[in-house]
DNA sequence: CATGAATGAGAGTTCATTCAT
DNA sequence: TATGAATGAACTCTCATTCAT
């Protein structure tokens, strides 16, 4: 069983918190069979009844704990994303400059990717099944590489001025590195992607250096 | 009514191709219905009944031309990643170096993400709708870049070895950012967003030079 | 409402079983609809909606205790199957030799098929819908005649080896007169016709004697 | 290409008959796939673009010939009835008394369902798609089974008063035997079952003899 | 006569959601 | 809180038949 971090915190306003221990394991294993369900079918290939007897309560249940299939959807997409980033985040602070705590969260996120290929396909999914959720799992991404950078910029490690253009250019990077070397494939080294790309970042491609 | 260019080629092989001039019109019909619907509603939200009445003709007559809702989509997604090739790659070519062309490329995708979001959004769903179809797009649109940036290596005008690897980030950057400028939001001049990445590209973003 | 014996022995292993006295009573509900509908107007003209709503009971109420159309057809084909056999079997012990059993038999069954005229028309039915299952009756119908004849043989009542064949000749004779003198016209008396066919099944037809 | 006796003629007053030699050709085309094609996969599973198919015509062509499915399958009836009449018929004149005809015939009959189990199954079939062709044709072929037993009768060959329930359960006989040895399997000697029944048939099974 | 596109009623099936127990 | 039967709108797909060319 997978620990779903926050998950009581993150439904308080939507769907309903379960109020006694019973209530809260039964929500958990929920949650639990939802995530395995979307990750391997899909939203819409995934089914109400198929998540509850995967979490093995009776179908009726789910209605106890979640107002509709869209927002259990919307409550995972919610928790993935503060996964992806409870996993990357402490890799950004520590020695040396941006760039290589850059690097350090990428290689962190590609192997996130590696070991949660549900979570890759779900937020990505949100893209067409809950955009708001999408939205606000990248808005916030973007915002977070956006102040890393400038404070970079501030301490005068990177030579351009910074727009916002160069967060999602960033960010678009990684996911779709995460797709290719995490989700679709296995068959390269992290290690040695993160670096390459890290590389081209710092110094870019142009030979007049 | 959108032209939908060399559709009548694609369906060989797949669904049935019109015989009467009749026909095509029938199945140009029904094409530009899809394009148009799928855009707005995307793959699950569409149906073939509405599809069918959006082009003006009988439940029926879908099937004449296509096997399936399925198979229209998959039909669908070959065209549109066609149509982005076809407007993206005469811009590549023309004066100037491998990332000046790499520039124009790059503006001339984010005016057609502007100008054609539906298509955008088809050929981003398939990864969840038709993941074949999704990595032939994909696929084929990194062999393209790593071609071009081999080229440019061997000329000399690249100083680092180029790797599959940078292809994809060079995609996921470029997706993103149709996303972002092109699709969701029309609030900034493409060109600006064209030029900073661009530069970024050749550059790099490290102070050291 | 006709009682369905031993349906629910039947769907054992196929379907879905009821859960409660409600679902049972659906079922029910269900079955004898079915088995009216498929009487009257054959596999092919009897619909679903037809079905439940000839039982009282929603459309999709048919999904939760049958797979299909042909599983039903299927499950109720074997039910009747298994109540021919429970209405004849009995009759088939009793005083005097094999002939004069046969006779009581025969007689029983051409009753049955017309107080039952539905029963015949689905089982025999099933020979171009559910084609295992009609081999499956008149297999084990056959295995029953030859069993008994074959008995009748070591008792020295028949003065023939008994072979396969005669297992399908005679049940060939009981099937159509049951379906001339039972199901299409009752136009006569089915004692009369089962001492007639009696007869000549013992001493046959020829005038040499 | 099957020959189809008699099919224009029998088509008189029903559907349309070609007036011209090509007419004629497409017609008996249509007649040749639809007996593969009903024969293969019976009625409902049959469909009218699948027999011009086969046939080679277009799908339009179907109705200058029929006025609908149910009425090709109608004459398709008629005809294969009468194909079967026409093989066994000249079997039961010849030497000997009656049962030798009707062991000539029975064989005859077997052989006829063993060549062509089509025609064996379209005929059967009908009992469910068109009853009253199915009931013409085992109608007179009952007819036929008392004329030549009650001829026999007045000749003194047969022992017993001749009543119609004799040829019901004699033709029921043959039917099961036809499809037991003929159309399921081919694992039995014709001519030994012929034989067997046939002697079945003089004798009876009793011992008293 | 031949063609094949067009039609649309109708079928079987799915599944999110409700609700009585 | 848990259960699972009941519901019915919605959907995709089939196919006999019509008809303009």
């Amino acid at each position: 069983m997978v620990a779903v971090r926050g998950m009581d915190a993150t439904m308080t306003g939507e769907d309903k918190a379960p109020r006694t221990e019973r209530g809260r394991r039964t929500l958990r294993a929920l949650l639990d069979a939802a995530r395995a369900e979307f990750g391997e079918k899909g939203f819409h290939d995934s089914s109400v009844v198929s998540i509850t007897s995967r979490a093995g309560v009776a179908l009726g249940s789910f209605y106890t704990y979640f107002d509709s299939k869209d927002s259990l959807f919307r409550a995972l997409v919610q928790d993935m994303s503060m996964q992806v980033r409870d996993h990357v985040a402490p890799l950004l602070s520590g020695p040396g400059d941006m760039l290589a705590a850059e690097r350090r969260g990428l290689l962190g996120f590609l192997e996130f990717a590696r070991q949660n290929k549900e979570i890759y396909r779900i937020i990505d999914e949100a893209e067409f099944v809950a955009p708001d959720a999408w939205k606000a799992h990248y808005g916030t991404t973007v915002e977070r590489i956006l102040d890393r950078f400038r404070a970079a910029e501030a301490r005068g490690e990177i030579s351009v001025p910074i727009d916002e253009a160069h967060g999602w250019a960033i960010m678009g990077m990684n996911v779709f590195l995460g797709l290719r070397y995490g989700v679709l494939n296995e068959d390269r080294d992290l290690s040695e992607v993160a670096t390459l790309v890290n590389t081209m970042l710092r110094d870019g491609l142009g030979a007049d250096r």
